[in-house]
DNA sequence: GATATATAATAAGCGTGCTTACTAATCAAG
DNA sequence: CTTGATTAGTAAGCACGCTTATTATATATC
């Protein structure tokens, strides 16, 4: 009951988290894009002109957290801030031309960083883990917010 | 090979994270102890008057994490500092009475917030959950540092 | 002993998350 | 129209990780 590590669980993902997002952000330092920029970055590609409010609901982080990463984002000059003509308190976000050059590049770097990590892991130890994870954040989500506006899409985010 | 989900691990794994630590400090607000301090918290347990040099080793952070870290734990006091007598460069590290009283129940709080998270999850699946984190630790631990100092202990650390 | 290198800890400053509190704009009631 | 509630975004300030640079102490070498 102790042997399983299952009391290591959230050492564990702790590590995992920061040495993915550590080897990452070393691989896709030159462009100068760390990787909550690049979580961001994949929802306005698949949505341009998205709202922050609904970024902040899809990233599910608080509003502060997208206007400040956003402003960061904003001078690196990978997206832009555009008025919304019909509400004027909303600010919609789009991907810049740069953005969308080094997109591929970007996703094929995190790829890359996903197969070392899983160096020796097998095609069904992968299936479970991630199956798994799922889990975990539904888990966690569920009992979190009151099931109040639990519609969240379960449209799977590429990358 | 894209349906497996793999193109997801990072942002999985770091909403993993964001959420057991969101869950774990909601619980253990009360007592003005965040996840970081706990997982410190531990390895000072379980080696009292560790100098800070080696608790930046056994978390793998940076000795300036550590310094800072310590900071904000003596002002809460769960430890204190103490020179060592042989070296006046070492700071040892002692937990408090304040923090040897809370370990128990602090501990058996985090293993609710593996079980909440793990709602679901079959043995089986909990082991491959470890191994294959475990495996990922070692692929991006290994690369990193080039195998110089990796005496790394594997005592499972509790909790 | 003097000099050079290595180590322990800290300082300063940044990125990304948070909470709390605020402004501006919209919408709903009266 | 005005009042009140809600919503979008931001400001300020904190925690925790980082990099880079500095100080103090130990140790090794000449």
């Amino acid at each position: 009951m102790v042997s399983d590590g299952i009391d290591r669980l959230g050492f564990l993902i702790h590590d995992v988290q920061r040495l993915m997002r550590k080897r990452f952000e070393a691989r896709a330092s030159g462009l100068g894009l760390s990787s909550a920029q690049w979580r961001l970055l994949v929802r306005v590609a698949k949505e341009a002109g998205v709202a922050q409010a609904r970024l902040a609901e899809l990233l599910e982080i608080e509003p502060i957290s997208v206007s400040r990463l956003v402003d960061r984002m904003e001078e690196g000059g990978w997206i832009e801030r555009r008025q919304d003509a019909t509400d004027r308190r909303v600010r919609m976000i789009f991907p810049t031309e740069k953005a969308n050059a080094a997109y591929a590049d970007v996703k094929s770097l995190a790829g890359e960083v996903y197969e070392e990590s899983l160096t020796g892991v097998s095609a069904e130890e992968r299936r479970v883990l991630i199956r798994v994870l799922d889990t975990i954040v539904q888990n966690l989500t569920d009992a979190e917010t009151s099931s109040l506006e639990k519609m969240k899409n379960t449209e799977g985010a590429a990358a």
